[in-house]
DNA sequence: TTTAAAGTAACTTTTATTGTTACATCAAAA
DNA sequence: TTTTGATGTAACAATAAAAGTTACTTTAAA
């Protein structure tokens, strides 16, 4: 399976957003994150359906943020991308009627479903201003 | 990307072998999992090399617990399997140079290994035996 | 009217698991 | 001693989801 990078992608090219007052296009970020405009444009159609960004067509067109940072947590991200599920661990349901496998997945369920709240509760604790903002002021300063 | 279904499927039969005191044949196990015999003995093998179960070939030959499962844990397992990541979301690493790819990685992955580091606890405190011990032993009392 | 942008459909590539085929090896049974 | 029933294993195909690519349409500013 291969791993599902979107939400580091775009949250990299979020907070190099804030740092830019013009909108930026997809062709931008997708030198950002070293890939194809059309990549781009995929997911962050996704945050935009969502209300974390806006677009525009034509010259001078491309993406602005709708929100500060600081009203977007993690979660509102990973929600926006469309909620898939977060383990590579699966459940085999070929036979749903037999009581071992019943509580094998129990079992395992269970178990994932505590560890993805924890997870999912913390992304909801960080909003993206928090992003290395300590590294990332010193560092613009720099320039 | 596919899921590992491995942890779930080689449990499901583990458990089952349990009530059985004879040596159970890769191909009876496959038929516990729907799939074939060779997924089976790929699977098991790396069981065996981690000395929980062991096989003999030929006549009357086939597969057998090599201690009791209230001595093996779903942590155990899960090593013997590879101790593969569990999370489906990646980390972009383009741009390791990059102070905010660092920044969103640091804070994605801090994430995940809590995350992880309680699910891990939780597979090391559930021992084989208990998985749906109630349900199965009236299950098997019926037949 | 040209140009620079997003929007989008269709297809290919990638990558790891899973599935399959074929055959070697081994040990018990006939 | 030969047959049979089992594992061991190499090599390859199928599957699935993300990512990558190509080609084209639409839109709006220059």
């Amino acid at each position: 399976m291969r791993k599902d990078s979107r939400l580091s992608r775009v949250l990299h090219i979020l907070v190099h957003m804030q740092a830019i007052d013009r909108p930026v296009t997809s062709e931008q970020m997708a030198e950002m994150i070293s890939t194809n405009p059309v990549v781009v444009r995929r997911t962050m159609a996704l945050l935009r359906t969502a209300n974390y960004v806006t677009s525009t067509k034509g010259h001078h067109g491309g993406w602005k943020l709708a929100k500060p940072l600081a009203n977007i947590t993690l979660l509102d991200i990973h929600h926006a991308l469309g909620d898939g599920s977060i383990f590579t661990i699966g459940l085999s349901d070929e036979h749903t009627q037999c009581v071992i496998e019943q509580a094998v997945n129990e079992a395992l369920n269970d178990v994932m479903n505590e560890a993805e709240a924890l997870m999912l509760k913390r992304f909801g604790q960080i909003t993206l201003d928090k992003l290395g903002a300590d590294k990332i002021s010193s560092y613009l300063k720099e320039r």
